[in-house]
DNA sequence: CTAAACACTTCCACTCTGCGGAAGCGCCGC
DNA sequence: GCGGCGCTTCCGCAGAGTGGAAGTGTTTAG
């Protein structure tokens, strides 16, 4: 294989991973050839291993030939304590954010040069976001990116600020103005975006720190622009520190990542 | 292999999704012999499939050798839309049914003899339970189960009522008794228990139809002993009636499964 | 109605991946 | 120092997995 990686990279299960791999970009599941064209694997090979994994219910094939991904995978993956944990334990503090602001409640990570939002809470009335757990999105153009950049070792801003693209309009990626925002993130400890993700709304963001003071996770708030989320900042910050508080009472007490 | 499957089914993906199935059991992770064992594979092949699932982020090997599973395969697990996204529709109800009553919040489905949960909300004074999303649970013995069960074809009720065990001695297990108990949930629509999943909690439950009033799923509440759960009832028989009615009102108007 | 396009299934000769017991290493507890 | 435990590496080879080709069935366009 073109990889440059050792060649039994590609064996079985890389092959099962890269067929899985692509639904993430799909809504409605993929028809076979679809799946064979973007997991770039020949058609035959996707069809036996997407029939081995239909048999596993790791995926499932509906009666319009479509896949989707099956409950069995997503039983599975409910086994990973992803950053130890920290989503069981932020939980219940982002339902009580939700519940006195009535917002998009988003909790992330710094996977790499990404935000990984390990859960995202919002009601029927919230704005509609792009984000979902799982999901990745820039770390320059989000507020809990912004956070998580602002407490990045410094490869990681600059690999960041050189690629920093825009995504509205408003997406600030001037490598002068970026460092500068960064530079007030630390602080005043919160970061504030405004329509750099999604025209039309904003967003807050407050770090989530370890007992050694490390910043694990951000929270962070999205509203429309016609609510100002910063006046959320004290709700915010209760609730970093309630999980705070809450992972230092652990038995392990630090996450495992 | 012994399994008197068809032979080709003990490939090298069976045998990862066995790997992946014995963290199941398990809530601190495996060391690589102790996978071994509950996979019921060698000790070798177990090393070269986890050694795999770890480049490929699926697993991780933690620095005492532990492995647990990996956020790749979280993230994978994510893009099933379970029982067609049945618990994204449903959340915001089972926060603002949370708001409300301050106690454990199931959504849960029939998955063969067992009540799958999708999703489970509970705050830091909600009462502890052994439930968690994408956990099997007892039909016989849990109070979303019961509901399930009460809408099952005859030969699942058969089956159910068979093997039905006993899991504290509270739990219903006499075939008379639970089959009146059956039908009484169908006629009132409810199903209540009192300490036959954990002693010193009781619960309530009530179905969730789709379009054509077929049972898809079940949503309940857990409380203590102390705090009588059907004084919810109409709380939960609303946020049922929400979740049925945004689930009519989707472009697809079904699940998928 | 017909031809073209598309999605999918099955075949099968062949390659090379994956197999797992054995041997050996390192660490820990007694 | 020894035994037990967890783990890593070796390696010959059997058969699992490969994927292009051919064929089937359905849908779409003219």
């Amino acid at each position: 294989m073109s990889e440059g990686s050792p060649e039994r990279e590609r064996g079985v299960l890389a092959k099962a991973f890269d067929v899985l791999a692509a639904f993430e970009g799909s809504r409605d599941g993929l028809v076979l050839v679809e799946l064979a064209r973007r997991a770039g694997l020949p058609l035959t090979t996707v069809h036996r291993l997407a029939s081995d994994m239909v048999r596993q219910q790791v995926l499932e094939r509906l009666p319009d030939r479509r896949y989707v991904v099956g409950r069995r995978l997503w039983q599975l993956g409910l086994l990973a304590r992803v950053q130890g944990g920290l989503r069981d334990v932020a939980l219940p503090f982002m339902q009580d954010l939700y519940e006195a602001t009535r917002e998009n409640v988003h909790l992330a990570i710094r996977d790499g040069d990404q935000a990984l939002y390990l859960e995202r809470l919002h009601g029927r009335s919230s704005v509609p976001l792009v984000s979902r757990a799982g999901g990745l999105l820039p770390l320059h153009a989000t507020g809990v990116g912004k956070v998580l950049l602002a407490h990045a070792p410094p490869e990681v801003v600059d690999q960041v600020i050189k690629n920093a693209e825009k995504v509205t309009p408003y997406t600030v990626t001037e490598p002068g103005r970026l460092l500068r925002e960064l530079a007030e993130v630390r602080r005043r400890e919160y970061a504030r975006t405004v329509q750099e993700m999604t025209l039309g709304t904003c967003s807050v963001a407050v770090p989530v720190r370890d007992p050694d003071g490390i910043v694990l996770a951000a929270i962070g708030l999205v509203t429309t622009t016609r609510r100002e989320p910063t006046r959320h900042l004290a709700a915010l910050r209760m609730a970093a520190a309630g999980i705070a508080r809450d992972l230092a009472r652990r038995p392990g007490g630090k996450s495992t990542t």
